[in-house]
DNA sequence: ACGGTTTGTGCATACGAATGCATTATAAAA
DNA sequence: TTTTATAATGCATTCGTATGCACAAACCGT
């Protein structure tokens, strides 16, 4: 007598195919592919029978099935780096987020290490993913490249490869560091170190760049510079490089806010130094952690939620074939200030 | 002449098919197929041709092609809630990472605001997942009843649903909050607040539990108690609570470290406390910040990895068929020592 | 040289849903 | 009532891969 519990028709526990519910509704297998993807007119009557046996089979369309035919999984892939930060852990989230919003599923490749980025996007094509986003990777050209050949559509997210015909999603780095650099001489601060993440990642590049040049415009030279990574080690380590020389910057600009981090808390536990009142320090990107009292960090806000909504519906556009030629959109940043930059002005 | 410049004969621009290649390499596509999956042997010349067939027209088997027939999809679903915290999004990394190593992809699935719990695994289960790990929904019941009814293995990580029939990893919560009890009252603590978090996760229940249990046998009784949930701003909030009635308690037990830094942020920034000369914070999961200088929070460690890594275990055995019993798999927590926590004792 | 075994390959079909086309039932028009 | 248009449904095929079965070739021992 087992089974005889469930108010569901069993169908020997493999889960019931349309062909199974188009024999209960006495219609053809046709008739309730038709019904669930409802593509045609159909009566009511036929409509509610079809439902009816569905439901009491506890039948659900096989998107795996559906993908073969229609040529189209609905499913994205999300490839990120190998990395903990905060932000990318933020940016996958929301990313997913959107996708769902859009009606897509989302799949998650992580490049495990020693692996190529390209490897990673291959898996990703191997499940013939719609679209694919990329936050982040070493090799994004190859990449690139492999999804040109698949045509499958690609955008890079937080990244951007000049020349190269890829679409982009960013925040203006360049234009960030300016007004970084803008706000911190406007505080008063002539001396402006950096302490920069990944020194091959054209977000990197572009945010001294910019803040460069607008130092530069107004006769301030940016001498100190330190490379390293997007990690809460790696800012301690360029701010103890950076000190140890005996140097005092008035202020220490760093490329992410996890940099600034590490950076802040050695100068106040390592180096017995006072954040912002002897030293100050900004940051970027505003994840949550900056508005937490212990480091209440100025940075520069990227627009999240704007970020990746545009990369969302420009994939979407391109797997809808509403492709044009290849867009890079940029996006504003705003400073955010809280209390770790010291006005040296006198007011 | 287009397309004659690249080296892989053009199929139109649609990914090679298994036919495609079986054509240029003279053989059958069943054949190619299974030089594919090398289930059978095959001649080496055979081989060879098809190989180099497949890798001139650039074939890549499809494996939702695949999918289809062999009733496997090689894909994990992980559910995961709405939560911004830096422990979920570890966990998730995490189990991405350990997923691969097994050889599957994974589709991350967030609930989104509004849904069920239950809708985000029919998601996943539409597109046929082999497995699905649950890291956290509120009607985990339901998610394991359907996915028994569509015999689709379950593990619930960091989860435990008592009686119900489902395979669990979790850290040994109550253990845990015994051993965070022995810790705080070895250090001379008698009066323990407790922030708690979400009061109906069995996580939340079973750690205060422990903590309770531990405390009493001591003849130490817990009685200020607060419930909210994981993050920074419940933190705070609950920190403010606790203290707005004059309470002065000696420690304060958070049972998430994200709730501990909002606490240790009002007790030192608001109420102008010292941590921990004034007042000692305990907090819970060893989550990256800890570790940071400004926090140096003493915690209980939960073995991420070894958690990680048996629920991926156990989820793939499942799928292989090698199932026995229901498994509740618990994993010892490690208590780790930092700076929040001050000893009241004499030495 | 012959029956028997092994090895390598092809043929045909299945997986579950979507869809162009043919067919039937129904309604509207003449 | 007959004709034509229209709406509703079924039939057959397709997507790309895997696999049971049949078959051919090669090898073996006697």
């Amino acid at each position: 007598m087992a089974g005889s519990k469930k108010s569901a028709e069993s169908t020997g526990n493999r889960p019931a195919t349309s062909s199974d519910v188009a024999r209960l509704a006495n219609v053809s297998q046709s008739t309730v592919s038709r019904v669930f993807s409802d593509t045609c007119k159909l009566s009511d009557e036929t409509r509610k029978r079809v439902l009816e046996a569905a439901k009491q089979l506890g039948y659900r369309p096989n998107k795996i099935a559906r993908s073969l035919v229609s040529n189209r999984t609905n499913i994205i892939g999300i490839i990120v780096m190998n990395n903990e930060s905060p932000f990318y852990a933020t940016l996958t989230n929301l990313m997913i987020t959107a996708c769902r919003k859009f009606g897509f599923c989302s799949m998650v490749i992580r490049q495990t290490p020693g692996e190529q980025g390209i490897d990673a996007v291959t898996r990703a094509l191997d499940y013939r993913v719609d679209g694919i986003v990329v936050t982040a990777i070493e090799d994004s050209e190859s990449a690139s490249e492999i999804c040109r050949q698949s045509s499958v559509p690609l955008v890079l997210l937080n990244r951007y490869i000049a020349g190269a015909g890829v679409d982009s999603v960013c925040c203006d780095n360049l234009e960030a560091g300016s007004l970084a650099a803008q706000y911190l001489l406007d505080k008063g601060h002539r001396s402006i170190a950096c302490l920069m993440g990944d020194a091959a990642a054209s977000t990197t590049r572009d945010r001294l760049a910019g803040l460069r040049s607008k130092a530069e415009e107004r006769n301030v030279s940016i001498d100190w510079v330190e490379y390293g990574s997007y990690s809460y080690e790696s800012g301690r380590e360029m701010c103890r490089k950076l000190l140890a020389d005996g140097k005092r910057p008035d202020a220490i600009f760093c490329s992410g806010d996890i940099i600034a981090f590490g950076a802040m808390d050695v100068l106040r536990y390592e180096l017995g130094l006072r954040v912002p009142e002897d030293i100050s320090v900004m940051g970027f990107d505003d994840t949550a952690e900056t508005a937490w009292a212990s480091y209440n960090l100025t940075t520069m806000r990227q627009p999240y939620e704007e970020l990746v909504e545009t990369a969302c519906q420009l994939l979407v556009r391109r797997i809808e074939g509403k492709g044009s030629g290849v867009v890079r959109s940029l996006h504003a940043c705003r400073l955010v200030e809280r209390g770790s930059v010291q006005s040296l002005q006198p007011e």
